[in-house]
DNA sequence: GTCACTGCAAAAGGTTTGCAACGGA
DNA sequence: TCCGTTGCAAACCTTTTGCAGTGAC
């Protein structure tokens, strides 16, 4: 098999995610508020693609939560700096998952939800044949693979 | 290069399309109706993706206008049977566009909305590897890939 | 004649916006 | 202090739904 076709998965580390995202924060002059610290916390505890408003029901459990506003605002903050990825499912609903800045796709688990991140998509070959038969210059895309999980795939025997 | 990443583009002739349409409708049962042959004549004159709302927008200038009820479940029906392809693009609104039946792609332009399906996406090593290392089992994948056209950058010089 | 389909209008959901008040840096 | 950020509430937009009437086969 060649290195190209190869698949690295990528981990998110909950408190090295944070950090990473204050970090970036602050060197783009964006302010580290309560209400934007909140918010991280709990879209590192998602293991599975959450909706913007299941995410703005959650934090309203606890004492002074932030504004819906607040919670779509830093959420696409977030995916415009590509902390998080947005994952496309069948519905209207557009889910969200943590990430990390860069070319990563996603494997997704059409029973679970739960959700690989990976990088090397080996579509090199793909995208020069179709720039040479089409004439676009190819500029990016979009990549989720849809599948069953180990632990679903046992659930059913 | 490889047989494996050559792209094959697919036309979408109207008369043609129209006619599977419908030829594939009556197969399954479906009643070919009024209200429906507009939306698809409509369908088909689009060669960029349209919204839901637009396409019923459109319509209502014309005589006799279907539903707006009518055009959601249409488009609904067309997707489910490959008729019509869903493009996720950044904003909120969902985008349609034809197809036809089968494993297709697209590349779309990012300043004009363009749109060309092609076939063969040269994944087969990458899901391979993904499903040696994730133990899942891959079922279906979502590629859409996006560029600039030869005209959009004709334009720009 | 039957039953899938249609249109209407309302409801349902998700997302965005305006603006005055607030609070990090 | 300054200006980015917040919360509220309403507006907005797209999509779905219930139901009585219609029409394709």
């Amino acid at each position: 098999m060649s290195d190209s076709s190869e698949s690295a998965t990528i981990q998110i580390k909950s408190d090295t995610w944070i950090a990473a995202v204050c970090s970036a924060w602050q060197l783009s002059g964006n302010r580290i508020t309560e209400p934007r610290m909140r918010v991280l916390q709990h879209i590192v505890s998602y293991t599975t693609p959450f909706s913007a408003e299941h995410l703005y029901t959650v934090l309203q459990k606890e004492p002074s939560p932030p504004g819906r506003a607040t919670v779509y605002r830093t959420l696409e903050r977030l995916v415009s700096a590509g902390w998080v990825a947005r994952i496309h499912t069948n519905g209207t609903e557009m889910g969200y998952i943590a990430s990390w800045p860069g070319h990563l796709h996603h494997l997704i688990c059409t029973s679970c939800g739960q959700v690989i991140a990976f990088e090397g998509c080996a579509l090199e070959e793909l995208l020069t044949s179709l720039a040479r038969h089409t004439n676009f210059v190819i500029e990016e895309h979009l990549l989720q693979i849809y599948g069953r999980c180990p632990n679903c795939r046992n659930a059913e025997h």
